[in-house]
DNA sequence: CGCGATATCTGACTAAAGTCAGATAATGCT
DNA sequence: AGCATTATCTGACTTTAGTCAGATATCGCG
């Protein structure tokens, strides 16, 4: 009935009319859009009036005039940066802290609207995860931390569920041979997580032993990430890290359950091995020179 | 990790980016928005002036003085209303025209961009299908047409491939009692279809036979409509058009293998009967007296 | 210290969007 | 025909957003 291209169209009359219902319901309070909008980015922590400009793309001088209205109101303060007394930061006070919470549970009522209408609406946050990471591609961050910070203990809990599903006898962490965390941050490897906005869609460890070889641990993407080439893209992080750390040979265990990883290792250079470990899972062994 | 919420508000943060970047592209004809979307209103059969207004929710000052400077530039031309000379309705000239298909080529190009960088395209389009279906339900409308024009056809068409992916022995059309056309037209019948903006999402038929009895048939919602309650409304829809037509006892059939169908049936008055046909597919038969 | 670079602010504009009170003309109804 | 109603238009205005050229203050560095 409709091609692609009308189908992509459809959904953008659909978000277009439905994203001026949330602007205009943000004019309720009686502020201009821009105010409104520079009042909620320092509410969401962008204090740096230069990050703010960069942020919502707006020129300097107006920047700086919805700054003074902002403070006029008595909703801001703004200070001096404390090391360059150039750059200005800006605080919400007591009383903007109260306005932006009204901005916030107007957006969260929206929201939860939307959800109690919908009688399947796990479904639909998932469609939504997914065509919110194909829009956000351009801007999705790789961030390196600690494999025990919230949004890397996200993705290994995400991925220790889908292993469990995938694996026909399940799977149970506890009978692998889980990396000791030190071992994934530097110096002696690293932990990155991919960053779709707030959402963490991706994670890769490279488990180092402070020796010339390491491993590749814990690749895992997001359902709603997949097609967009993140697995590619964090594998190649984490081989440059390697080389950083003056790694020569990099390993890796996977299983032939999974054949899109097996894919992207066969298509970016590894080298199917003989087993190296007693792990229970994994059938397939892969090893590759930097 | 995030809540629901939380979801539902990256996605708005998402789409809210990605549609200032459709917006920004159409300032590049050097036309302000206003009247770029007035021109795109008239190019997509908007007419009446009335029409726009109410599409755009623009002050009638404002169109007004749109409509002005689309016809200085030579796009449109505006006459009255051929039975009523106070109302006007614009037309695009050849220019128009041209103009118009530059603003629909700017906005196929960057639906094909988005899809072209997605390597598994089809399961975008679906979540992207999904959520236009959830964010506009308020606005689906239930259109009574034959059961050959298009839309119905579209309905028709993914229907029978529903039923041949459930049922464990397959569906072939040919094999079960395919009802006349003509029987779900006015007077004997109705069909209708659920349009989503552009999209059919839904269809019923009720085959009359010119008696008191008549029968509901095809009965279907797209996948990406479901959980929006849209298989009752068209029930509901399908009853009372069958009471207009003096119709005093409903009946049907269904497979066990489409619970979600059967549950409806039983949650909206309809009463288990024995087989009243001999059509292979079917294994459940309900009545409801009006 | 002096000087070019940097961050923000101010002033003076323009363009776009939107508001609102009539003006104008056609229509429907008695 | 008379008159209230309806649809659109015009004029006069305000608000919001955005641009741009300097002004001001601070910083980093030789």
């Amino acid at each position: 009935m409709l091609d692609a291209v009308s189908r992509v169209r459809r959904f953008n009359r659909a978000v277009t009319s439905e994203v001026g219902a949330l602007d205009s319901s943000f004019l309720g309070r009686g502020r201009p859009l821009g105010a409104a909008r520079v009042l909620n980015a320092i509410g969401h922590g962008r204090s740096d009036v230069a990050e703010i400009r960069d942020y919502l793309g707006l020129d300097s001088g107006l920047l700086s005039r919805l700054l003074r209205s902002l403070e006029d109101e008595g909703l801001i303060e703004t200070t001096a940066h404390e090391d360059d007394a150039r750059r200005r930061v800006a605080r919400l006070t007591r009383n903007g802290r109260r306005e932006f919470e009204a901005y916030e549970t107007i957006s969260n009522m929206q929201a939860e609207r939307l959800l109690a209408r919908h009688a399947k609406s796990e479904s639909l946050l998932a469609a939504m995860d997914l065509v919110a990471s194909a829009l956000l591609q351009g801007r999705t961050a790789l961030v390196e931390m600690s494999p025990r910070a919230p949004a890397a203990r996200h993705c290994l809990a995400e991925y220790y569920g889908e292993l469990a599903r995938r694996f026909s006898q399940g799977f149970d962490v506890s009978l692998s041979r889980d990396p000791d965390a030190r071992d994934m941050i530097r110096p002696r490897g690293v932990f990155l997580v991919a960053m779709s906005d707030t959402l963490p869609v991706g994670c890769v460890g490279l488990k180092g032993s402070g020796g010339e070889a390491a491993e590749i641990k814990r690749l895992w993407v997001a359902p709603s990430a997949r097609g967009l080439r993140l697995g590619r893209w964090l594998m190649e992080t984490a081989e440059s890290a390697a080389r950083e750390l003056s790694i020569k040979v990099l390993r890796l265990d996977t299983n032939s359950a999974l054949p899109e990883a097996g894919q992207l290792y066969r298509t970016s250079g590894w080298r199917k091995i003989p087993r190296f470990n007693d792990d229970p899972y994994p059938d397939l062994f892969f090893e590759k020179h930097l």
